[in-house]
DNA sequence: TTGGTTTCCGAAACCGCTTGCATAAGTGCG
DNA sequence: CGCACTTATGCAAGCGGTTTCGGAAACCAA
C-alpha cells in the first residue's frame, strides 16, 4: 500500500542506505542528494515504518506504563506526566491496565516483553516484584512506586506519604479533635496498607487512638458503606481520615444523607487531591499526591537507568502535602445524636 | 539479550519455520514436535517479538486512539471502552493526545502512519477531516465522532445530542422556566457548536429565547467566569444550560459564591455525565453521553470496516439521555436580586 | 510391490530499514 | 604529481519472524 524506502531510493536515484542516512541525519550527505531525497519523500508522502526500524536497530523506542484502571481518577495526571516526558524525548508509550486482575496482569507483562519495550513503569499494586522478574530477565528496566529497594534494572519512586499525613494530623489536633476514625483502602493493597499504618502510628503518637479502622475498596460507594459502621460506634469520632478522595466523597455524601453535618459535626480528610476534590461541597481537605510529577519522575528514572552502563537503579523521592479546604473544622464539643 | 526463534528451533531440533507454526497454530504439527517445541519455549522463556512479526506479516495488530487530553474527564471511559474491546480481539492500542494543539495533531497523524496502525479512532475536535487524508491514503481506516458522512475507509459514530437536549428542555419547561441562558463550549469546537445550535433551536421552538449565549473553554474556571456575565444581564435567567459538566460545575460554584442558590434561584444543567457529576452539591442534572459505549462502538466500526473487501465505512448512532438530579427545580417566581 | 495421497517439516526468500565495510571521488600538502 | 586523508555513497548482511514451495516419510489401496 504505502511506499517503501526502496521506492524513494529509486526515484531519487540513490541507494536505500542514503535515504536512511538522510532521514536520520546520521551521516554526512551532500546538500544536493539530501534535497533530492527529501523532495521525493515529500512527493511520495513517504513515512518510515517504525517496526522495521525497531527490528533493524534492535532498539525499540517504546516504554510501558502499567496502571490499574484508567477510570480511576488517580491515574490521568500520572499518565499525562509520563507520556508527555516520553514524547518530548522521542519515545512512545504503551499503556496497559490490569483492571485489578492478576491474570490480566500476567498478560500485560507478557505484552510488554513481546513489544520489546525498553522499560516499564509499574504504577499499580496489582503487580508485585515477583512478576517483574521476567521483565528484568529480558533486560527491560522497571520502575515502581513505593516498592523498594533499587537494584539492577529496578528503580523506585518513593511518594512520601508521611509528610502529608503528619501535617494532616497536626491540623486536626490544632482543631481540637480527640477521636479519629480511619477508613482505609483494601487490605491487599500495598500503598493502602502503608497509608493506614502511617495514619495509625501518627495518631497514636498524638494520643489519638484510631477507632474504628475499616477497610474498603477505593470506591465512592464503598466509602459510603463503611461510614455506617463508623456512625454505629459508641463514641462517634469527630474526624474521619480516608484512604483516598473517592472514599472521602462517599463518606461525605453518606454523612449528608444520615443528617450529619460536615464539617461542623464530623470533619473529613481525603488523600490524593484528585482533580475534582475542590468541587465537592464542602470542598475536600486532602493530602496532595503529586501524580503528574510522579509520572514524569518515573519516566526519567527509567531513561536515566537505561543510559547507565551498569543499568543500576536509583531511588527518587516525592513529597505530599496537606491541602486545607472546607471539610475540616474545629471539633464539635458534644456527643453526636444520629437522627 | 532475549532468545530468538532460532534458539528455540536449535534446542528443539527443528527449523524456525516449525517453531513459528507451533506458536501460531497455523499448520498441522505432529504432537511430538509440538510438545518438544513448547517445552523449549517455556524453558527458555521465549517471547516472540511483535515488531518482527508485524514486519514480516505486513499486518500490524495496532489501532490508534486520538483524544484531546487525558485529564479531561470526558475521555477515560471512552478510552476504556476502546481499549477493552481491542484487547479482547487481540489488538493493541496506541493512545495519542493532541493537547488541543494543531501542530501536535499533525505529529500524531504522522506517528499513526509510521506505527502502521490498521485503523484510528479520531475522538478529538482538534483533528479535522482534511488532516486525515494522509491516513486513508496510507490505507488506514478512520472513525470519527459526529463528523460524517461515511465513505471509503471512513466511518462515523453519531452521538445524538438532540435526544438528550430535547428531554432537558422538556424538563425545564415542565418546571416552569421561562428564561434560559446558554454557556457553550469554545467557538472553534465542532461538537460544542453542534450542541449550542441544538440548544438554541430547541429553546426557540418552545418560545424560550436563549439569552445570553456565551462561549468559553471546557474548563471549570471558564464556566465560573462566564456566569458573571449571566448575572449582570437585565433579566437574570432562571436556568442555565452548560456545554459540559465541567462548565456546569464552575457555574455552580460561582453562583454559590455570588450567594445565588442552586437550584432554588437558578437551575443548572450540564452535558456528559462525567463520573463525578453525581458528587457535586447539589448533584448535577445532566445529559448522559455514553462514552464507554462510544469507545466500544468506535473500535467495532473500525474492525468491521477493515474486514470488508471494499473497506466501505458505515455510520453508527448512539443516544443521549437526561439524568435528573438535584441541580434543577421549579423556576423561581420573582426577580433575582444579587447581593 | 507400486503409485498416489497425506502429513509433517525444512530451505530459503522476504518484510523494510540500518549499518559496517568498501569504494570512489575530491582535497591538501610536500 | 603522487600520497594520505576526507567526504559521499553504494553493497550487502543482518534484525526476528512468516510463508511459499517442495521434498521426505508414512499411509493406503490396488
Amino acid at each position: 500500500m504505502s511506499h517503501t524506502m526502496k521506492d524513494v531510493a529509486k526515484l531519487a536515484g540513490v541507494s536505500p542506505a542514503t535515504v536512511s542516512r538522510v532521514l536520520n541525519n546520521t551521516h554526512e550527505i551532500s546538500l544536493g542528494t539530501r534535497q533530492r531525497v527529501l523532495e521525493v519523500v515529500n512527493q511520495l508522502r513517504y513515512y518510515k515504518n517504525v517496526h522495521a526500524r525497531r527490528l533493524s536497530t534492535g532498539q525499540s523506542d517504546l516504554f510501558g506504563l502499567v496502571i490499574s484502571q484508567i477510570t480511576n481518577p488517580y491515574f490521568p495526571e500520572l499518565i499525562r506526566g509520563f507520556q508527555a516526558t516520553a514524547w518530548d524525548r522521542g519515545f512512545d508509550v504503551l499503556l496497559c491496565n490490569t483492571e485489578y486482575d492478576r491474570e490480566r496482569s500476567k498478560l500485560v507483562i507478557r505484552k510488554l516483553i513481546e513489544s520489546d519495550v525498553r522499560g516499564a513503569a509499574i504504577m499499580t499494586s496489582s503487580v508485585d516484584k515477583g512478576m517483574t522478574a521476567e521483565l528484568t530477565a529480558a533486560g527491560i528496566g522497571v520502575v515502581f512506586c513505593n516498592l523498594g529497594p533499587a537494584e539492577t534494572l529496578v528503580s523506585n519512586v518513593w511518594v512520601n506519604y508521611q509528610g502529608g499525613i503528619s501535617h494532616a494530623i497536626e491540623h486536626v489536633i490544632e482543631l481540637g479533635h480527640q477521636r479519629a476514625a480511619v477508613i482505609a483502602g483494601p487490605e491487599d493493597h500495598r500503598i493502602a496498607i502503608t497509608i493506614e499504618h502511617l495514619l495509625e502510628a501518627g495518631l497514636k503518637k498524638r494520643k489519638l487512638d484510631a477507632f474504628p479502622v475499616i477497610h474498603c475498596d477505593f470506591q465512592v460507594h464503598a466509602g459510603a458503606l463503611a461510614v455506617r459502621t463508623v456512625l454505629s460506634t459508641p463514641e462517634v469520632p469527630t474526624v474521619i481520615f480516608c484512604g483516598s478522595d473517592l472514599i472521602a466523597m462517599g463518606v461525605m455524601s453518606a454523612l449528608e444523607e444520615a443528617g450529619v453535618k460536615v464539617p461542623e459535626e464530623i470533619s473529613v480528610i481525603g488523600i490524593d487531591d484528585v482533580s475534582f476534590a475542590f468541587l465537592t461541597r464542602p470542598a475536600l481537605t486532602t493530602i496532595l499526591v503529586p501524580r503528574e510529577q510522579l509520572g514524569r519522575t518515573a519516566f526519567q528514572a527509567l531513561d536515566k537507568m537505561l543510559s547507565l552502563k551498569r543499568r543500576k537503579g536509583a531511588e527518587y523521592h516525592l513529597d505530599t502535602r496537606l491541602i486545607v479546604r472546607k471539610s475540616t473544622a474545629p471539633a464539635r464539643q458534644r456527643e453526636l445524636h444520629i437522627a
